[in-house]
RNA sequence: GCCCUCUUGGCGGAACUGGUAGACGCAACGGACUUAAAAUCCGUCGUUCGCGAGGACGUGCCGGUUCGAGUCCGGCAGAGGGCACCA
């Protein structure tokens, strides 16, 4: 018996499949879409079999929709622009484009490998211009629609490289490659307005039935809306006017303390114009680092500017005015009024500086002259005390009473704010989509004339040193004002690459569409019915896709407003790490078990088990696909993929793993053609009438076809691998005599044929040709299970007296609870187990156990 | 700091909306086949008491609700993830 010869098959079948356009995508109204997308990669390098993972379950999907009789669409693309080209272009002393443009064609035939059902007469990677000219052309459009601001904002920078970095290049508040001290500072920069849509993008969350909650609840909690008030502070030196606050605890002002303000706030920055002490201060606050965990793990500081606010209700009452590290020019309005009674943070504050402590919320029943805070801040419900017009109420009565004071004094409104900030897309790089912008001393800030699109990158830019390399090219910049025609200068600052992967699905509909999108095409297959990438992406980028989809529709360019309709974010596969003597990372390859240790391969030099981690390059503990194509067959490893744990977590590879599913391979084929010879014709007819032990093997295929469509429905892989692993075991146990025994053999082959065949489909195609089949596996219907033979006749219940389990009995499917009750009240077991006790009461759930309480 | 997730045998995990805990796979052990090995096949496999039939205990820890809790509620512990210029 020969084996299965997966480097011989696999290779075959994946030529057929191309030859046959099989996966090429056309609009067809006779049948149903579906779109299915994985998040596409950002061009490294090489893959390992870590990648792959999130691109298989695409593809059993893509496959198992096909079956079902969708029109699928499965693309893939480049998310091409990003940092890494341009720090490999810095070291290795290339251009950004090369090193990309490489690692794609390298990436491209590994992917092949994986035998994926990709449509690639689609593939563009967005760094070329072919792609991020309609990018441009978008932003134009957006920027004409109101879409897009010009602020200014924070960015990390590197005083020593002169150059922007990015939080994940800002190591314990250094330069990764300077080593200098990091220090905010101000830009002026492009921004979409992301937070006009923040109610629209929070309320249409709760239509995203299809996404997971926890997805959701990131968005939300994200979006951050809160209900509160605007509260005005007359100031004591009226040079600096008012001071206007927001808070989400308006019923507490009685219980006000201090007020502060953000180190960017106009007041702060005016008063530091004559006060060299702020300077000092704000220069301080500015070295924290830009991370929300930075700001909120700092030490809390404050510099009493020695401004005093009048409070609004207390008359000759103030509080003092300090400039704050952990107050946020972006969130509110950069200013806030501390009531450290009832906030954690204004507590740890108020003790630090010595402010007083007025508790305003008092819970029900304590004595509000009793009632003292410590060094936990009271936030729960009570009634107010302290509070004059207040007194007594609750905090929801509290809240509204005081907006509706503030707002007849005119000192205040009610207001709602969202923690969203508008979504910063300017990047001081040079691997990125230009910003198609020109700046002329005459006439301000001109945008680039649609048919002067694209604005390409130059070709000669140099990466010698740090800073974005568009800024110092000689010439590129240089371009006369398309307004005014004097000498002017383009913008220099290049789109986040989060632009341009919030776009790329529309793209996909028609990849060679002249304008951004063919309208015809995006209706067609738009939304995208299934996405399916990594929980890293919860927020930014689907936030951000959500957000451009919305402007796209309003600039024609899109029918829907929302890209995605099913989300699932898959888990990592992980590995475990090897270090040598000397702490080096090794591969998996250079390890070997021998005897029980592990060394080095081809030594006796013994080597460390780390901790299983996610498959990364930097600790090499990643696996190569085509080393496992050559050993055990792609199809193994898309097996091995989707069996044991669930999609959604981490999975370990292994190669114990990976060796039981090429057993399963192996095992699956041999079963298919050892059996073969002897069943009945393809298409043969079924002999009338069935022995028992026919029917029993109908009856096991049936419920796997009901079973495993299920388990693919919902996404749970692991689960269809164990109810496959079953049915090949009980074929295994199936002796087949009759001819009735064959007929029904021949049908559970064929059956298990198509139902593996999304999760391996080079194996099923082999299959299925040595069963006889006439047409390629791929273009099988998926089958149906057949009702009167999935029914199940009798059930097992079990049996408990006071809830502990004491037996089981087999009773017909929905017997009569009397009935069911009586038989079990007249077991021997039931009746040793109550022991002569009397019977309080039985408990009979149908079809699923009966308890009987003594 | 804030938000979120997870915790079930030696391991990955299964158990539909509270109803027989441990499906399926991996590892391990015993056996068959073989000169031998590999492959394959048969069997055992939560802990514990018992010759056996069978019993007791058991889903991170403590408590609660319920006829019944891996599942619901409260508290605690541990592990992991996200936090706006990584993609």
């Amino acid at each position: 018996m020969s084996r299965y010869n997966a480097r011989e098959v696999e290779p075959k079948w994946q030529t057929a499949w191309a030859d046959a356009q099989v996966f090429h995508a056309k609009i067809d109204r006779t049948k149903p879409k579906y779109y299915v997308l994985e998040m596409f990669p950002y061009p490294s390098g090489k893959i390992h079999i870590g990648h792959g993972r999130n691109y298989v379950m695409g593809d059993v999907v893509a496959r198992f929709k096909r079956a079902m009789g969708f029109n699928v669409l499965h693309p893939m693309g480049w998310d091409a622009f990003g940092m890494p080209a341009e720090n490999a272009a810095m070291e290795q002393k290339t251009h950004p484009g090369k090193w990309t443009y490489a690692n794609i064609a390298t990436m491209k035939e590994q992917l092949k490998i994986l035998g994926l059902s990709i449509d690639w007469s689609r593939e563009f990677a967005t760094c070329d211009p072919t792609y991020y000219k309609h990018q441009q052309k978008m932003f134009l459009d957006f920027e004409r629609l109101g879409f897009v601001a010009r602020k200014e904002a924070n960015v990390n920078w590197d005083p020593v490289d002169h150059t922007v970095l990015a939080n994940e290049q800002v190591i314990d508040g250094r330069g990764w490659r300077s080593g200098a001290l990091v220090e905010q500072r101000k830009l002026t920069q492009w921004f979409f307005k992301i937070s006009d849509m923040a109610e629209e993008l929070l309320s249409a969350l709760g239509d995203l039935d299809r996404w997971p909650d926890k997805v959701r609840l990131m968005q939300r909690n994200w979006i951050g809306k809160s209900e509160g008030a605007r509260v005005t502070f007359e100031l004591s030196d009226p040079k600096y006017g008012s001071l206007e606050v927001f808070t989400t605890r308006p019923d507490t002002l009685f219980g006000a303390s201090f007020c502060a303000i953000a180190v960017d706030h106009p007041i702060a920055q005016e008063m530091a114009k004559t006060d060299t002490s702020l300077v000092s201060f704000i220069a301080e606050c500015k070295r924290q680092g830009t991370t929300e965990a930075a700001i909120e793990t700092a030490e809390k500081m404050g510099f009493d500017t020695g401004l005093k606010a009048k409070h609004p209700f207390i008359a000759g009452a103030t509080v003092p005015v300090y400039v704050a590290n952990f107050v946020l020019m972006e969130y509110g309005l950069g200013a806030i009024f501390g009531c450290p009674a009832h906030d954690q943070r204004d507590l740890d504050f108020a003790r630090k500086y010595g402010l007083p402590v007025i508790p305003v919320v008092v819970p029900k029943g304590q004595d509000p002259k009793a009632f003292a805070v410590g060094t936990e801040a009271y936030i729960g419900d009570g009634l107010l005390a302290n509070s004059g017009f207040m007194d007594g109420m609750n905090v929801d009565d509290a809240k509204r009473a005081v907006i509706k004071k503030l707002e007849a004094m005119g000192a205040g409104t009610g207001t709602i704010t969202y923690r969203l900030r508008d979504w910063g897309v300017s990047r001081q790089r040079y691997w990125g989509c230009p910003i198609p912008m020109i700046h002329c001393d005459h006439c301000g800030v001109v945008p680039v004339r649609d048919e002067d699109l694209p604005v390409t990158l130059p070709d000669d830019a140099t990466f010698d040193q740090p800073g974005n390399p568009l800024d110092r090219h000689p010439t590129w910049k240089n371009v006369d004002c398309p307004s005014c025609g004097k000498p002017a200068r383009r913008e220099t600052d290049t789109m986040d690459t989060f632009v341009d992967s919030s776009w790329y699905f529309a793209r996909f509909c028609d990849a060679q569409a002249p304008g951004p999108t063919n309208k015809e095409a995006v209706d067609y297959w738009m939304p995208v019915d299934q996405y399916i990438g990594g929980i890293e992406h919860a927020i930014l980028h689907l936030l951000y896709a959500r957000f451009f989809t919305r402007a796209m529709r309003k600039a024609g360019y899109a029918g829907v407003s929302e890209p995605f309709a099913g989300l699932f974010t898959q888990g990592m596969i992980t590995h475990e790490t090897y270090k040598d003597q000397d702490g080096k990372w090794l591969f998996p390859e250079e390890v070997e078990k021998r005897d029980g240790a592990v060394v080095k391969r081809g030594s006796n030099q013994a080597v460390t088990i780390g901790s299983i981690e996610k498959m990364s390059k930097s600790k090499k503990n990643v696996v190569p696909p085509e080393a496992v194509a050559d050993t055990y067959g792609v199809d193994a490893a898309r097996w091995f993929m989707m069996s044991d744990s669930p999609p959604e977590r981490d999975s370990e590879w292994s190669e114990s793993g990976i060796e039981g599913s090429w057993r399963y391979v192996q095992r699956a084929w041999r079963m298919v053609n050892e059996s073969a010879p002897h069943l009945p014709g393809f298409g043969s007819v079924a002999p009338d009438g069935f022995g028992h032990e026919a029917l029993a093997i109908r009856q096991v295929t049936h419920r796997t076809i009901a079973a495993v469509t299920e388990d693919l429905d919902r996404f749970r892989f692991n689960k269809a691998v164990a109810r496959m692993y079953e049915f090949v075991n009980a074929l295994s146990d199936f002796k087949p005599v009759s001819e009735a025994d064959q007929w029904a053999l021949r049908e559970a082959l064929e059956t298990l044929t198509v139902l593996m065949n999304p999760m391996v489909p080079h194996l099923a195609e082999e299959c299925w040709q040595v069963l006889g089949g006439e047409t390629m596996v791929v273009h099988t219907p998926w089958p149906k299970a057949d009702p009167a033979l999935t029914r199940q006749d009798t059930v097992t219940i079990a049996i408990q007296v006071n809830g502990k389990r004491r037996d089981e009995i087999d009773v017909a499917k929905d017997s009569d609870p009397k009935a069911v009750e009586a038989a079990v009240l007249a077991m021997e077991s039931v009746v040793k187990a109550i022991d002569g006790k009397p019977v309080k009461k039985v408990i009979i759930v149908p079809n699923r156990i009966a308890n009987v309480v003594v």
